[in-house]
DNA sequence: TTGGAGTGTCAACAAAGCTGACGTATTGTG
DNA sequence: CACAATACGTCAGCTTTGTTGACACTCCAA
């Protein structure tokens, strides 16, 4: 307070403005996720479907351990979810080439629709909150939730980034 | 592509981009609830717990039906809660004063100190993110994210964010 | 050839959502 | 005043998605 220009620069770090920021993000994420939920509810799926399919879309081939280290959860709730999934023949599980053990995810061609169908409406709203907000936003938008992520997570989303194109 | 200058104001809207932004979402939002969630592990609490705690600290004396409306769930969902919370002392439940039918809820001591540790670790990952970023950024963030919450929602988060000072 | 890694399956359980139905207290209205 | 509507709580039962623990199979590598 004695400082002016020090404490002008830092109102944008006030309590309230954090807290306005939680907020943003927890209503934020209910909009981010409320469009494929809306298709995956009118189907036997939910949000860990989606997830799957996803990440096996954006990392053809990944193997299941991969695919365990990105959603961040056990072996049983995702090998319940790919199940079905390939039993419903959206996901095909293809022995490893070079390592036999491993099982290999691929997308099949029904697979690929329903991934197209979700994140088409994904993008949509994506789309349309860039474009209202402007370059120079979405930036900040990226840079901030980039300095959100834990380690080893945003590890993981730089390397995805960086495998897409 | 015929047209240099447009399609590069464009740019940031492609589906690539979009998809990063997709996934920046998914990433920044399970940092975001990291924290809180290691100390509510540790008791019997979750996320709803959280959630329902939040609110009522951001707005004393709310309602139940209030709570239900930006909650977004169930009564029988946010009951199941709210009576563990009342029970382990943390909340208040007082009959209203106006209408008696109504339940003002109230934080207690022991809750607004369980708020308080969820929210400054929680509030200490936003800030550290911020500072990283930059006030420019942290008003892109802003309103991307306003640009991306449903109507409803959105209508209770600026109804928050006036009442909030 | 044997140990360990990768994968999958079974059982059992918990958190946190949901619907439907019902009871009680209170309020507002005809 | 009688009755309908509102706010809240609760019971029962279901779903999704997560958890742990135990175990079997395949296959690679030392």
């Amino acid at each position: 307070m004695s400082d002016p220009i020090r404490s002008e620069n830092l109102l944008y770090l006030t309590d309230e403005q954090l807290r306005q920021g939680i907020e943003a993000m927890y209503f934020a994420y209910r909009g981010f996720t409320a469009d494929p939920d809306r298709i995956l509810e009118s189907m036997a799926y939910g949000r860990a479907h989606h997830r799957a399919i996803h990440f096996i879309h954006r990392a053809p081939g990944t193997t299941v351990t991969n695919l365990l280290d990105i959603l961040g959860v056990t072996k049983q709730s995702l090998n319940r979810v790919l199940r079905t999934l390939i039993e419903d023949g959206l996901v095909e599980s293809r022995v490893g080439t070079s390592d036999r053990r491993e099982r290999n995810l691929f997308l099949t061609e029904d697979g690929t629709a329903l991934e197209r169908r979700l994140s088409d409406s994904q993008r949509a709203r994506m789309r349309t909150a860039f474009r209202e907000a402007g370059p120079e936003d979405v930036a900040g938008f990226r840079r901030v939730l980039e300095a959100m992520m834990e380690g080893e997570m945003k590890r993981q989303y730089l390397s995805l980034r960086e495998s897409g194109k």
